[in-house]
DNA sequence: TCCGTATTCTAAGATTCCTTAGAATATCAG
DNA sequence: CTGATATTCTAAGGAATCTTAGAATACGGA
């Protein structure tokens, strides 16, 4: 792996940005976030050409913002650690609170749906009212989620209607704060009369606030 | 499959990776975290042409991590609010931690001087024998700096040691965690039989750790 | 009014980065 | 060993960005 330690500073420290420049690596970073993944479950999830993941992956390697093992034929990517997780967040923060096209952008994809916040949920988990549906893949689901939370695939949710108290309020929930899932969700169960609402950050958002997980 | 929206959100998100991705636009932010600047001043302070230090200030103004204010006929910068700044600290942080290649190049540059961290000079503050020396220009001292500090410029320094107490320990800081002034000062402090540390971080590690001002 | 100064805008060459085709590597199964 | 699969490496055309010269603007002062 090449080192350049006599390059300045300044140009060193770009390099963090650099890797954080590219709406294609933002991406992966956010489905990487979630769980560990191969690079083909990366390309599909983010909807990027293989080899373009690829080679992504290996700024983002460079900038040891991820790490990869490998397991027979496949190979398995993460984030570093929870501090780049952390710092995922924070970015995110920071451009939703500076850039009004970010906010527009999010609004106008996702629908004005109010959401339920991560600390208000973590509150009312107890209270039998409130059933959690974690929208996601089975396997996201598996890999960990909000506690008592039960897993209904988006795909599943008609079928699995009547499985739903019509009296409890329902959260619905899926990937990230930028994540379709859960919205389309939360119309489909208003559609045949349940009060729903989505979690704000998704599962993403959840775990970024430190709340606790189940797996 | 296709649990993150088409795109535009991420371009966005991108915007703010981009503005953090030249060693050209995070050396003028660090120049302005210290304090609002002219383009001129800016372009003497970090060593950049004038002509590329106003289209890089257009861009970071485009992503709203500074604003301007015009005075008769200069147009003086600033950093738009203190998240701005508190995030520039959390990005350092993180690629400090990140990138070894980033720390040999802050030590090959800096030397390997161990400094005093802005917590432990916060207890200090209040004993006589510690003497805190602002080794930056008269105007950044006088835009604020530690309470008590004295304003020694680097280039006065030589000429002012007999105002400083042997016996105390002398901590001095010149602008940011980057910045080869207050090493200088210490080296030569110490070449005249004086106890001396530079501060880490310097002004801006003491004023990002939310640490008391005066001016 | 016209002039000088500070800054920005426009445009273009130089450079760097993105993307992807094709070849190469690594691993496993047979 | 050979073939099959998953991924990476190399290279190159195209796109985006950096940098800077030259023209344009905004302001204060004579």
């Amino acid at each position: 792996m090449a080192q350049f330690p006599e390059e300045p500073i300044y140009e060193q420290l770009a390099r963090v940005g650099k890797a954080l420049s590219s709406p294609v690596r933002l991406r992966l970073l956010d489905v990487l976030d979630q769980r560990e993944r191969t690079v083909e479950e990366l390309a599909q999830a983010a909807e990027i050409p293989l080899k373009n993941t690829s080679a992504q992956l290996q700024q983002l390697r460079a900038a040891h913002l991820v790490t990869s093992r490998r397991e027979g034929t496949r190979v398995y990517y993460r984030l570093t650690d929870e501090r780049v997780s952390r710092f995922l967040g924070e970015l995110q923060g920071f451009a939703h609170d500076r850039l009004a096209d970010l906010r527009d952008a999010v609004r106008s994809r996702l629908g004005a749906l109010e959401g339920v916040t991560a600390d208000e949920l973590a509150r009312r988990l107890a209270d039998p009212g409130t059933v959690v549906v974690d929208v996601r893949s089975a396997t996201d689901y598996a890999a960990g989620h909000v506690p008592g939370a039960i897993s209904v695939p988006l795909s599943d949710l008609r079928d699995h209607l009547d499985d739903l108290p019509k009296e409890a309020e329902i959260v619905a929930y899926c990937g990230g704060p930028y994540c379709v899932v859960s919205p389309e969700a939360v119309r489909l169960l208003r559609e045949h009369g349940y009060a729903a609402r989505p979690l704000d950050g998704g599962f993403l958002g959840w775990r970024r606030g430190e709340k606790p997980l189940e797996r």
